[in-house]
DNA sequence: TTTCTTCTTTAAAATGATTCTAATCTATTG
DNA sequence: CAATAGATTAGAATCATTTTAAAGAAGAAA
């Protein structure tokens, strides 16, 4: 139980039961996201994240692993801004802050939000999921 | 009062009243736009419609003036998907649903959806907005 | 009207985020 | 350890959107 080796049992299982090979790049981005709390990454953030971690990765691997994850349910896609794509760790029913001078997410805590009456979807089909963005300023 | 010329006399003083000099591209637009009912167009959409209706008008000109008119406040930009922008002719206080299946936008109606408790906006922040997206499926 | 100035439109190029391709690697299985 | 199925990669391709610089139209002044 070699305390370099430690870290990467817990992603390890992550990757396992997601049904994913546990690669190199994917631990490694795995540690990254999910060994910190709950994260809210750009693609191109956690790229640099990733150089700054001495771990070699490709843009399009980083796209990659991100859809994988999101797919697997281990991540959540934001869609707050035209062009570009928040990933969130905290994959709980919540909700979000945005800031609108700096583009930074941040999770609304527990439930200091909620919707008192969600509406009868329209005939024929059923409601996936509820996203609310309070947009704030400086 | 030519019945021909009623119809721009309407969206004439829109544009007035904005500060935006009535233009050929920018009247035909916001006919299209204003006057039937409340309206959810993408870019291309919207530059199909043009081309539909006759009016030539180039792409750069149809994004610049979604601009312009969500920057009036005549339109609000609703974000719901990465890589593609909603502009929704519907200005009042209201959310929407949205078809994963058709990526199609469609106003909640009314109050039939509201938030209960509106969060304590961080330090320093105010709110500007708060959008509610109900993601439904087929 | 004619002219002048300012704002608009436009085609085409540029940008930025994301996805695809096809070749090269690597994890897993036999 | 060899075979194979899956993963990674650099670079090209794509898609939505913005910018550029030049040509065109609107408003004001004369």
């Amino acid at each position: 139980m070699d305390s370099s080796v430690r870290p990467y049992s817990q992603v390890y299982e992550i990757l396992r039961n997601a049904g994913l090979r546990p690669t190199r790049q994917r631990l490694g981005l795995a540690r990254l996201l999910f060994d910190s709390g709950n994260r809210h990454v750009t693609a191109e953030q956690l790229h640099g994240e990733a150089a700054t971690a001495n771990l070699r990765v490709s843009l399009a691997t980083i796209y990659n692993t991100l859809n994988q994850f999101t797919g697997a349910g281990l991540m959540r896609e934001v869609v707050v801004e035209p062009g570009r794509s928040y990933f969130d760790t905290n994959t709980s029913d919540h909700h979000h802050f945005f800031h609108e001078d700096t583009a930074e997410l941040q999770d609304i805590p527990g439930d200091a939000i909620s919707v008192s009456e969600v509406p009868e979807p329209p005939a024929g089909t059923r409601v996936e999921r509820v996203d609310i963005i309070v947009r704030i300023k400086g």
